[in-house]
DNA sequence: CCCTTGATGCAATTCAATTGCAATAGTAAT
DNA sequence: ATTACTATTGCAATTGAATTGCATCAAGGG
């Protein structure tokens, strides 16, 4: 209980410093995210939420909208469904540092510094300007 | 026409000695994506086709079919389409070269070669096993 | 507490993906 | 070349997730 006031405020606090208003369905959304281990798809988390009378719109705005704020993280796995997850607090600030994607159980993984070999960006140089890049497999604990 | 002889020929053995029927339909659907040099939607590919008349049922059956043939592979590179594109005879099919996709125009180029330095190999390889590399960005055309 | 404007619920719509089925065409056998 | 078998095709219809319109509601600054 005290856990959950907890938890509430500290998702209302989110949800306003990215500029959006703390509304009840908001909250319910980003901590249902907080609590998973793994991202969720929208369906997912619409069901979650049904107990809450939250209606599958509503939530699907909330995501994309807290995706757009910076909060959550919109994911593609590879069987074209999209996932969500939180962007913990520390990384939101910089936002464009490469990340690794088990395409099995859906972990998104940070990496520090992905570095291309000379070869490989000037050969990308040529196509265009890379502002992303996305490592995709399987991670230890799926092979 | 030489050449579309030998192309058509090419593709109608490719198709066969997957285990399918060389329809004229499957013909067309293969040399369109042999003469792509980026992977091509289904939309893309019905497109081209429409001329010869090939309903697109018929465009996405044929895909799907020659993906489970193992002729083309489909990938998905984060924008939520499915994209489809040659087996080359020397790649294995697990394996598959990089791909930069525009997140201006949604355009796909892909790559010969993008080694990661040994550095970023080391720590990617902590994580798990990449089986695939997507950059993002603008291209050329868009910045 | 009021007011403005963003957010919500519900219904309706869009659009790609997919299927059912009768007609058609590719292949191997004759 | 003809036949017979069945995979394949075209067309219409269906599915289902994603998305929007709009009237109503509520968050939060003043």
């Amino acid at each position: 209980m005290n856990q959950d006031r907890t938890a509430q405020n500290w998702a209302r606090q989110s949800i306003q410093a990215a500029g959006l208003r703390a509304t009840s369905a908001r909250v319910a959304t980003l901590l249902v995210l907080r609590d998973s281990s793994a991202p969720l798809t929208h369906a997912e988390v619409s069901d979650q939420l049904a107990e809450h009378e939250i209606d599958k719109s509503t939530v699907f705005r909330n995501l994309t909208d807290m995706v757009t704020a910076n909060l959550l993280r919109r994911s593609e796995l590879g069987d074209h469904v999209w996932r969500f997850e939180i962007i913990g607090e520390t990384e939101r600030e910089h936002e464009s540092h490469p990340h690794f994607v088990c395409i099995d159980c859906g972990t998104v993984s940070c990496l520090q510094e992905i570095q291309l070999s000379n070869k490989s960006k000037t050969e990308s140089s040529r196509l265009g300007q890379v502002t992303e890049i996305l490592l995709r497999g399987h991670c230890h604990d799926c092979v």
